[in-house]
DNA sequence: TTTGGTGTGGTCTGGA
DNA sequence: TCCAGACCACACC
């Protein structure tokens, strides 16, 4: 076959075997929408080093005698070597063991790791198509230029190709063939599964119904189903395929409905199964040469703590980010419309909407995602489903090959153990808020105080304690940093802050809202999402690079310049209300007089820190807590758009019922924009009435708690837990992380007694929403302005309700009622 | 096996 | 019957 050269954009990548050696394969495709396939050979290896006392020219002969004593290894070696490479900064000596296939690594490391002469082995664990990437440089959803032969392709793509040369080349993600599914089922059967691409497919596939339409295939059966939805995949060959929940739900349903009627759910590009790969409890579903994103995961691990939304439903997430719910059809109505064989096309919308959903979340959430594969450089596949510290364990597993720096080992079990029963350092400094309503606050921040600390004062395991020249010193402790060469990790957050700080200026020169804009500020964000999680990472029991005292001494430092930064202010006559971690609070202070503090504080500060303004806000309230103290980490703050920023507050807690939470929000909105404590009583008395009437809507009282641990590990039988049993006891599935929405009802008994999902609650009890949350929730604002639970209830309750206090009271939580 | 510490607050529980 | 303390969740940064 020919020569043939080609560009292509890198979606996915594994490696394949046969008997003599093993292949990478990269998936991807041209400018043209072209698949293409390259298949390069790669032969895996891992480090070997030696116990010191042997000199290496000796030890390497050992070694060299030993293994060949291992006869079934003999041809499963290819090569050994004797490299240099830094374990920790420091130059050493190992043998790198080249073998053929990916299971000789494994199988070689068990056996030599038991050698006498061998002290340690190293990179046995990283899979070879991660390694290959890394080793070549290679960067998914980056380009590549290949050299190669072509070759004949069986494998659902329109070039293939045997690489003989693989280099780098600079270009944005191209524009990929993305297709979202998903599956409506009654008890154990899938009856609908509908599918949309971003090349105008739309299509649902159905069982039972007589006859379909434009839009709805009718199969005969429900076997029948699962076939034509795998041959629809492969005519429409995507690059990407997306679910929301596809890992524990749609594919794994599919799935095992294909097992009962043996089918294989041979989805691969060269026609290979779904494969289910473990994942600590949850199994994901790969897909070879399409990258299968389960947007559910990469929300739940990276963007759902910066959501709002209560649950993680696809029509919680769609609502808060597209502005657009789910249609609304609950799944009893599914399952009565299925057994009757009606609304054939109620049901397809619905599905068929879900779909879109999810591709429309896809289109705002991939590009994201395409940004940290770029910067971490794993697939797609891979990258989405990946916790913080495992994005910043691979951004330093390629950085560390490009450095010559050996990877360090993952801790063993029971060194996490030993790790995580350490005892907790001290964090970041919090300085107590002023009570009350302040005018014209400024808020200052640092600009990424953690990263810069790392890089200011070089805080790397190889840097930390080494004594050879000037050190940088602790605030607060003996230990300090070298400053005779730089550290492995800090040079790392080190670009990734001065990629992002270039990023930003960009920014400002490219039109807002323009498709340019946008990828720009994924970008920075990638960034910043790594650059924040270095922190976090050294006190990470399971990283490689662990080290506590490194964390203990960036927060250290980060104390003594929030601190230092507040005796400025105080010292030169601003009045400082609030202070957390990085940021300060200033009373009475407007753009000028901020503008001069920032002058003066940025010229004290290290060139790599910075103080920001984040903004000057009209007014802002700090309230007490219950033991008279006045509380941090609860705050709002009015802005001169009116608009209001809410802090810690039940407002912002999923664990309070909505109508506390709106009830409060409108009592802190005419306390600081309306300057009105009437009319928040009025709002409390009013809620208080409709509460009472009957009138509230079951929604707004759902209580919404996260289960943390199997139910039976509780010693306190909790709301929640409560609820989540009674869940149990109709035949539902609660693990740990399952979200538990319920109601209080009305009755006898304990709070929780009283606790039922949200779905089975016929009734709620009045006086609970009333006394445990609409007024506790109400009154933590309005406390410090003189108010007291009696100014709540108007005149004619008055009697009343201070004698339900008083009860209240009395009993502690069991509601007193006639 | 799913980054860290700091801080507030609700409900349950068992001993006085 | 009352209370303190344990337990638990979730916010902030």
């Amino acid at each position: 076959m020919s020569d043939i050269n080609i560009r292509f954009c890198v979606i996915d990548a594994d490696h394949i075997v046969d008997e003599n050696n093993a292949y990478v394969r990269l998936w991807g495709i041209d400018k043209n929408g072209r698949k293409v396939l390259c298949v390069d050979r790669y032969d895996p290896y891992f480090y070997v080093q030696l116990k010191d006392e042997l000199d290496s020219n000796v030890g390497i002969k050992l070694f060299r005698e030993q293994l060949a004593r291992l006869k079934e290894f003999g041809g499963g070696i290819k090569n050994i070597e004797l490299v240099k490479k830094k374990l920790l900064g420091v130059e050493k000596n190992f043998i790198k063991i080249i073998v053929r296939q990916p299971s000789d690594v494994q199988r070689l490391r068990d056996i030599i790791k038991n050698w006498e002469i061998v002290n340690e082995e190293y990179e046995y664990d990283i899979p070879l198509y991660r390694r290959y990437l890394i080793d070549k440089g290679i960067v998914p959803m980056g380009w590549v230029e290949v050299r190669g032969k072509a070759k004949p392709c069986t494998e659902h793509c329109d070039i293939k190709v045997e690489a003989r040369d693989v280099i780098i080349f600079k270009d944005a993600p191209a524009q990929s063939h993305i297709l979202a599914f998903d599956i409506e089922m009654c008890g154990n059967d899938i009856i609908m599964i509908s599918m949309v691409d971003n090349k105008n497919f739309k299509k649902a596939l159905a069982w039972g119904w007589q006859k379909g339409n434009k839009r709805v295939e009718i199969l005969s059966n429900e076997k029948e189903l699962l076939e034509r939805f795998i041959s629809l995949i492969k005519e429409r060959n995507p690059d990407i395929i997306v679910t929301y929940n596809g890992d524990r739900f749609d594919f794994a349903k599919i799935r095992e409905r294909c097992d009962v009627y043996k089918l294989a759910l041979n989805l691969g590009r060269d026609d290979s199964v779904v494969v289910f790969t473990k994942r600590g409890r949850i199994r994901s579903a790969k897909i070879k040469g399409i990258a299968h994103v389960d947007i559910y995961d990469f929300i739940e691990q990276i963007l759902g703590p910066s959501l709002s939304s209560e649950i993680l439903t696809l029509d919680m997430v769609a609502n808060e980010l597209l502005g657009v719910g789910k249609k609304q059809l609950e799944w009893q109505d599914i399952e009565s419309l299925w057994r009757k064989r009606e609304g054939l096309d109620k049901i397809a919308d619905y599905c068929l909407f879900d779909s879109e959903l999810t591709l429309r979340l896809a289109d705002y959430i991939l590009p994201q995602i395409y940004e940290l594969c770029r910067i971490v450089g794993q697939p797609l596949f891979d990258i989405s489903r990946m916790p913080y510290s495992q994005l910043v364990e691979w951004l330093l597993i390629r950085n560390a090959y490009r450095k010559g720096e050996m990877v360090l080992n993952r801790p063993k079990f029971d060194e996490i153990r030993r790790r995580r029963e350490a005892e907790p350092y001290t964090g970041g400094y919090v300085y107590s808020p002023k009570e009350g309503i302040h005018e014209d606050i400024a808020l200052f921040d640092f600009q990424s105080l953690y990263p810069s600390i790392i890089i200011t004062y070089n805080i790397s395991p190889e840097t930390l304690d080494k004594k050879n020249g000037e050190e940088h010193k602790v605030p607060g402790n003996d230990h300090f940093f070298t400053t005779k060469f730089k550290g492995f990790i800090p040079s790392i957050v080190e670009e990734l802050i001065r990629k992002r700080i270039a990023i930003k200026r960009k920014m400002k020169k490219v039109k807002k809202n323009s498709i340019e804009h946008r990828m720009l500020y994924n970008r920075q964000y990638a960034l910043k999402i790594l650059a924040n999680s270095s922190y976090g990472y050294y006190a990470f029991p399971g990283a490689r690079w662990y080290s506590r005292v490194c964390a203990k001494s960036i927060a250290a430092w980060g104390r003594k310049y929030i601190q230092d930064v507040i005796d400025f202010a105080t010292r030169n006559g601003y009045e400082v209300v609030y202070g957390d971690t990085d940021s300060l609070f200033i009373k009475d202070c407007d753009k000028k007089r901020a503008k001069n503090f920032l002058e003066a504080v940025n010229k004290m500060l290290p060139e790599t820190m910075e103080l920001d303004l984040q903004g000057i806000y009209k007014s802002g309230i700090f309230v007490l807590t219950k033991t008279g103290t006045v509380a941090k980490k609860r705050y709002a703050l009015l802005d001169y758009d009116g608009k209001i920023v809410i802090r810690g507050f039940e407002k912002v807690r999923r664990d309070w019922a909505n109508i506390a939470k709106e009830t409060q929000e409108k009592v802190l909105l005419a306390v600081l924009k309306d300057r009105n404590e009437k009319k928040a009583l009025d709002i409390v008395r009013a809620t208080i009435e409709r509460i009472r009437s009957g009138k509230v809507d079951m929604k707004d009282l759902v209580i919404y708690t996260q289960i943390t641990k199997p139910l039976n590990e509780y010693d306190q039988n909790a709301p929640h837990v409560a609820a989540a049993k009674k869940y149990v006891g109709r035949g539902k599935v609660i693990t740990e992380g399952s979200v538990i929405g319920y109601i209080i009802t009305k009755g006898d008994g304990s709070i929780s007694d009283r606790a039922v999902p949200y779905e089975y609650a016929k009734d709620y009890d009045p006086e609970y929403y009333i006394n445990n949350q609409v007024v506790p929730a109400a009154l933590r604002v309005l406390q410090g302005l003189g108010y007291k639970e009696e100014d709540i209830f108007s005149a004619t309750e008055k009697t009343q309700s201070s004698l339900e206090s008083f009860f209240r009271k009395s009993f502690k939580n069991r509601i007193f009622r006639r």
